[in-house]
DNA sequence: TGCAAAACTGAATTGTCATTCATTTCGGGC
DNA sequence: GCCCGAAATGAATGACAATTCAGTTTTGCA
């Protein structure tokens, strides 16, 4: 085990604050401190010394472990996907409600992410962006995938006939990230601590508008 | 000839200096070929010299007009925002229908904006993530007052009747920009050639999903 | 304990632009 | 035609930060 010897086993030394870098968790290490550099400062403005710093390392050695700032880059936003995809597939594989109950949990996993790891909220929803590394040129898998789970579920959704069979799945899909990433930094900025009823609430709201519509219910007859 | 029907073909007097466009558009010139340059790269990626070229001017012009790369890029974020409110509120003052018209128009502007302006959507889309630059350190009033406008005609809805009244204003709008955002990003990285009708399509399945909802609509009685 | 290899370090190297400014060109008043 | 201030030019400057690599430390092993 050593540096470029891909796949890090890491959870061994959990969360103890170890001085001494022979934990060999340093490949964790510097994902971690790139997550949180890049959120704050955005990927341009990051310096791989405040990474390195950040992480307790030298600023060499993260060449040791990456190829250069742009994979860093890649490389933390494929780990953190990874880890979210796993997650929401957990949470779902649990659940035995149909499609609308799933999509409601990916709805509050997805906030959820904002409350408990702003930096992680952060860094997804403002990264993914920067054109020129992830819309554009990197074909970005993980985010893709994340993007899949969400319209198999719709999918299956429309077969059994609890969603619309007039909406473009693509599209929708889109849309509802679009809404949900735009709530989502939101909640990242305004690093107040939200609280777990906080987020039911925005969660709440974004079921109200997402699933039922902006049109207040009709009840029978019309109003002025 | 208006700002928005640039067609530089300044790219070709490359040695031979036409000051015939002494006509002092050079502002305008300088802006246009930001909005194109930081479109395609991005605003890290972007060098002064090519925007330079692109507006047929050298590197030391700009910086007669524009305090510097940031600025400019705040100036033609500016620029282009107010040209869009001022054509959003002038479409909406020609209509006599009420919160949901006026709605209706502001997504079909918004998306329009796509299609005959790839450039300018891909700039206000991809830059307005910027984080250092436009969501934590600078105001962007332009963005603010847009935000304002799609506000007032949600609060309006709601105090009619017209949408429900269990949602929050700041978030629905924001989670409306999301996805409308989102929509535009695929429009204008898709630069194929989205006819009318082919934006129609998409403007349709917006207001499918945000005004009516993903359910389907129930067996009994209900109108499109 | 001693030794070779692996891991790590951080100062020096290097390339890249944003920005400047000495020089040139322009336009119009005489 | 000639002159002047304004406008424009683009090569030179300088700052900055990613990357490298010669030297140092640690590790694994006999």
């Amino acid at each position: 085990m050593g540096p470029r010897d891909v796949v890090g086993d890491e959870a061994s030394m959990a969360s103890g604050r170890d001085r001494s870098s022979r934990g060999s968790n340093k490949r964790e290490r510097i994902l971690s401190a790139a997550v949180k550099v890049f959120a704050r400062s955005g990927f341009y403005n990051a310096k791989i010394s405040e990474i390195a710093r950040e992480a307790g390392v030298a600023d060499g050695t993260i060449y040791l472990y990456f190829d250069g700032k742009d994979n860093l880059l890649i490389s933390a936003f494929e780990d953190r996907m990874k880890w979210l995809i796993e997650r929401l597939q957990g949470e779902l594989s649990k659940l035995s409600e149909g499609p609308l109950g799933q999509l409601r949990e990916c709805i509050r996993l997805h906030l959820s992410v904002a409350v408990e790891d702003p930096d992680l909220a952060e860094f997804i929803t403002v990264e993914l962006r920067q054109s020129s590394k992830f819309v554009k040129e990197y074909d970005n898998p993980g985010f893709v995938e994340y993007l899949g789970i969400l319209r198999d579920i719709f999918v299956d959704g429309q077969r059994q006939g609890v969603f619309r069979a007039d909406l473009d799945p693509r599209l929708t899909i889109r849309m509802l990230f679009g809404a949900l990433d735009e709530v989502m930094l939101i909640l990242a900025l305004s690093r107040q601590k939200v609280s777990e009823a906080g987020i039911d609430h925005q969660v709440d709201q974004v079921e109200k508008l997402l699933i039922h519509g902006l049109l207040a219910p009709e009840p029978q007859d019309e109003q002025p």
